[in-house]
DNA sequence: CTCCTGTTCAAACGACCGTTTGAACTATGC
DNA sequence: GCATAGTTCAAACGGTCGTTTGAACAGGAG
């Protein structure tokens, strides 16, 4: 061996990221996963300690990018004044996309893996992943109200379900064959506009 | 036994649609469902030929009546000319929340069925249910470019893809605590406002 | 060298999975 | 009456699941 290579831990994350986005969590099996790491089975519980403890994990090292890219991107809009609608979707969307855009083949796997764990079947892992989302969510409602200050609060927060559920809906790939796919950069322009549009004018009417 | 009850096909197939709305397909069990309904384990097998065939059956007859309505909707549009957008758009996602609407709890578990599955990580379930949703599709796509000729090709489809994702999310209730929960008929109203702005403006500068 | 801590390993655990079997039951037609 | 076709049943099939076990291995500290 040259390279140091991955330790165990860290391949067993990223084959988990792969095969959970591909196949979801229960039709995942761990020993789907650490055949595919080249590990014992035994190595998931002694490194996590059960197979939902290993999906936790590898949620939140995903997840962690995001998040810091949002806040950072909320905090650098809101030293400047109040943002707009188009600057907190902008600053919403793009970070969740961003993934596909720069890192290449990972980016869109960490991208699948989010979006199709935040639509799990199960309320379990639905709620997990929302838990690992949740830090900057009423951060950005609270801006989005001052944005849209004609839209109730309700719609507010309808629109805000929305934008979340068609961002994790494009980043799980379960639209099937997105005209985008082969240009995420369009993708995100193409989202933030319809959003957007859907916020403004949309919600004003309720 | 006084009234006639159901037949056994007919409860494996309503606490099929139940079971695999709550749980998905991989996460419900054949024996959680027989023992729901009352029936044996072999029944799934003797009556449909396997768990997969129990799915597919369930979703045909659920698919059936919105699969219906739509196109009624979309004859009687077309029959007075040229349709509107937010014509079309309530023509589609109408009748994919009526169920919720008319139809009191079992409608419910209907539409939470439809949505579920509409999602399911697996590929071949998600194709199962796009063969089932896909005869009109053609339709509403053609009538969509007539009613906004202003968007390229691609930015309705992009539009018609979006607008199937949300109802379905919506319909499955995975996005947490919706504000419209309790209130099926203002959630109709929010969704096609929000399609609709969204159709109209952010389509045209694609 | 010896101890010790961290890691990996083959093997097995009990539980549950979808599916199949062949016998038992039911009702209708003759 | 009897045969027949449709349906239900308990039981078992082989397989896979997540998890646990206890021994083997590694390498730095004393």
């Amino acid at each position: 061996m040259e390279t140091p290579v991955e330790s165990t831990r860290e391949r067993l994350l990223n084959v988990a990221e792969q095969r959970f986005g591909e196949g979801g969590y229960e039709g995942t099996s761990l020993r789907a996963i650490t055949v595919a790491a080249a590990a014992n089975i035994a190595a998931v519980n002694y490194h996590f300690g059960s197979k939902e403890a290993l999906l936790r994990a590898a949620v939140a090292r995903a997840m962690a990018p995001v998040n810091a890219e949002r806040r950072r991107r909320l905090d650098q809009l809101e030293a400047a004044g109040d943002p707009t609608a188009e600057q907190l979707v902008r600053a919403f969307v793009e970070p969740g996309l961003e993934l596909v855009l720069r890192r290449g083949e990972r980016g869109a796997v960490v991208a699948r893996f989010i979006g199709r764990i935040a639509f799990d079947p199960s309320r379990r892992i639905r709620e997990l992943y929302a838990a690992e989302s949740d830090p900057v969510e009423s951060r950005y409602l609270a801006a989005l109200r001052r944005a849209l200050p004609d839209a109730t609060p309700d719609a507010v927060a309808f629109g805000y379900l929305n934008m979340q559920g068609l961002l994790a809906l494009h980043q799980s790939q379960a639209l099937s064959p997105s005209p985008d796919a082969e240009n995420p950069g369009n993708l995100a322009e193409a989202l933030v506009a319809f959003l957007v549009a859907a916020f403004h004018q949309g919600l004003s009417s309720r």
